[in-house]
DNA sequence: GTGAAAGCGCTAACAG
DNA sequence: CTGTTAGCGCTTTCAC
């Protein structure tokens, strides 16, 4: 066996009898070597089984071809959808995806801090997660391209859902179908630094029957906290005036009502009309009815924006809202 | 304003009136610079503001600081909970979590070809894939780290889990409580780079069948592909001989026997048992009996273990296998 | 304790 | 088209 060394551009570089620049060039801009010397350098590098070095490559180029997101409880599928969308994107442009799940505030604010300035990464996308001004002037400072899901601020691109209009899609929905007697679930107690869709997906659903002057009673209005949410569902649908339609801020509590439901006996959606809002994979599984945001198309949005703007600093900022649209399926 | 120069070391140095290593030390040693001098460049540090910038430290030290995650569809539940058990012990270790997504067989075999030798990464973990004896060479040959979670090969640690076991528990369990006719529901047509756990908890659940001269007649077993499940499901549960309980070899699949029981307007668990496979976290949501394979712990663990091997070449490779336990809740 | 100096392995002008 | 050379920003011997 011969010199068992870890093959460098040096070594391929006297293999192939060339200078490392040579190397470096077949590798990079090969057009700009003739086909000859090409021919010499590829020979020695699958000969050495030459690679090069990514953090080699990554200290001398500008760019390491690697983009992160942080999000809260990274577990929660809307959020793992997201990153598909971003992922997908991500691989077709060879970049690496590094992912920081925050569970404590300090880690947010810790990554906040410490990523723009440490650049290990050419970009950000953040989920779902509040940005103040200091930490946004850090990143202009830096010049760190990021972009934000879930959250506005004017300092970046930003990808919003109008849940509000969400709201009033359900709502507008369920009256068509006849409901009058309608409840809203929401998520309670979420951490923090995180932001609240449920929040809005309420208020939209509240205009909706505001402005027909229906009558959505306030104990069919419920956040519960996630150990809440069974125990909160069934005094629900204990309730007198039981509600004959529930729209779930998300798919994960539409599931739950579901669950209730199928505890309590009643059929859905003869007895009760159930509707989600996220339609994630799993919405399709069991045949929810629920309102697409189209996770993995804004994760997409979200990884090519923040691409152009890696690519050209100069790219202006935006936000950009995905439609919304109901998936009719069968729980209602 | 004073000149807006990107700090370095070297400024650093200049402003603190000490060499580049004094400042690298500071940083990486402290405890072998003289308090008197420490304080005067932690006071130029954080004057100029200065960050080491990571790419440079890479590439002077050995240790990147990153792992790597190798997965097909990481939007699976089951694999998605497994990660954020890697993530959290890679955090508290402050290692960054670098995720490879696959969905095409090609791209498994690039990621398992560069990523030993491009060294982007300190280490890998794998899940669910199968990988072969070329490949495995390739690894050990660059001595690069790497934990497989769900196959085994004797050139790694593996983290294993006894799928067998898991089908014979469930079979004793179902038997157990007095069911006799019993169904088996698999997953169908997974990507062939991805190993199929159904199998072997089929396996281990006929075998109990077998030893107690139970029958488990062919058409209660069914593998379907995605788009069959809910399908095959009904079939099933309109046959003449209607099983008594299901044992769904997942936790999804489980939660479409239950969608497809609610259109039946079938009881559960009177009219119809349901167990599942894997604890995931809307288990407990939907009131689901399981059995539980602690992803979150086996993803600690393989995390534990691969910093384990970073750290120490010469560690042992041993194999782990996860206990097995049901978690009793309504739906038998 | 601290500084000088030699890399780390590659890219990117700059000449020729 | 190809080679020379100067970095990239930090770590790490090795002396003093």
């Amino acid at each position: 066996m011969a010199n068992e060394q870890e093959p460098t551009i040096y070594s391929v570089a006297r293999e192939a009898q060339v200078s490392i620049s040579t190397v470096s060039r077949v590798l990079n801009s090969p057009h700009l070597v003739k086909q000859e010397t090409r021919d010499k350098v590829l020979k020695a590098i699958d000969q050495l089984g030459f690679v090069p070095k990514a953090a080699a490559q990554a200290q001398a180029k500008k760019q390491l071809g690697r983009v992160g997101v942080l999000t809260p409880f990274f577990t929660h599928p809307s959020f793992v959808q997201r990153m598909r969308g971003i992922a997908s994107v991500l691989a077709s442009n060879s970049y690496e995806l590094v992912i920081y799940p925050v569970e404590l505030v300090d880690q947010v604010y810790y990554y906040l801090e410490t990523i723009p300035v440490t650049r290990r990464l050419d970009g950000l996308i953040t989920m779902a997660l509040t940005m103040d001004d200091t930490v946004a002037e850090r990143f202009v400072a830096n010049n760190f391209p990021a972009v934000l899901m879930e959250f506005e601020h004017s300092a970046f691109s930003n990808v919003l859902v109008d849940n509000i209009r969400g709201g009033r899609i359900a709502a507008e929905y369920l009256l068509g179908k006849g409901h009058t007697r309608c409840a809203f679930v929401g998520d309670g107690g979420l951490p923090e630094y995180s932001i609240r869709p449920s929040d809005g997906r309420y208020t939209g659903f509240n205009q909706i029957f505001i402005e027909k002057g229906i009558d959505l009673p306030a104990d069919h209005v419920i956040f519960p906290t996630p150990d809440q949410v069974l125990d909160k569902i069934e005094q629900l649908l204990n309730s007198p005036n039981r509600p004959t339609a529930i729209f779930a801020a998300s798919d994960e509590l539409a599931m739950q009502v579901l669950t209730v439901a199928r505890r309590k006996e009643l059929t859905v959606p003869k007895d009760l009309a159930v509707i989600g809002f996220d339609d994630l994979d799993f919405a399709s599984h069991i045949g929810l009815t629920t309102i697409s945001q189209q996770l993995d198309e804004s994760g997409k949005i979200a990884a090519e924006f923040l691409l152009k703007q890696i690519q050209n600093p100069e790219q202006p900022k935006l936000n950009i809202t995905l439609q919304l649209s109901i998936i009719e399926r069968d729980t209602v």
